[in-house]
DNA sequence: TTGGTTTATTGCAATATTACGATTAATAAC
DNA sequence: GTTATTAATCGTAATATTGCAATAAACCAA
């Protein structure tokens, strides 16, 4: 089928899941970790920096807009990306509450 | 053509897709959360809790073996699945590290 | 205006994912 | 043995994703 039954989660669930979906390629960490390295706006340089064609990067930019973890100011002919701050310290929140749980080793 | 070029791309940035891409549906995050909150190992009441086909939860805890987060045990004609403990921590370790890093709003 | 640069969008092909019914395999209960 | 229970697997249909060439749109420069 292909469709995510998403009616039957709750909104929390659902949106950790897309955010998730939204990490879960590896061009897209490619490009996350390139805005953290360069801890600038990035003009372009995505496509020789990833090695993807210019429309599939665009793509997956366009995912990451998506969820807000990027944005996009408009800069002439050029587009600059960068990370929205505030969407991506709340997405380390939401790992970290997720992941912060002790296990009391059941197994 | 819905092929990822993971060549293209580093080992760790492979995993970390790979993990994000398991976490990046909500049947799998609801997985993972029941588990959390019952802190022991679930047989098979997980088909009324979701409430998706018993294929269809069997081929999401498969997913999530498949990155060592869970592991299953046969318990009789049951089995019984719990969160891999080391695993756990280890991508709520990868995670951190990623979201740990402080931005310096450039926007 | 014309041409160059940059990014978004469209259209398409190949592959992947999601979901489920049906079946199978393995054990348990009797 | 038979039957019930449980979970994995198979097969299949519907939908989604990935990737790119081609094109469009928007701006800049001369």
């Amino acid at each position: 089928m292909g469709l995510t039954k998403s009616e039957m989660f709750t909104d929390q669930q659902n949106r950790l899941a897309a955010i998730a979906k939204v990490l879960g390629h590896p061009a897209r960490i490619a490009i996350l970790q390139h805005l953290l390295k360069v801890q600038n706006c990035i003009c372009g340089d995505l496509v020789e920096e990833i090695g993807l064609a210019q429309a599939t990067i665009s793509q997956h930019l366009r995912e990451m807009k998506n969820i807000g973890l990027l944005k996009g100011d408009i800069d002439g002919t050029k587009v600059c990306y960068c990370i929205d701050e505030v969407v991506f310290k709340e997405i380390g929140v939401i790992f970290d509450d997720l992941f912060k749980t002790d296990l009391k080793g059941c197994c």
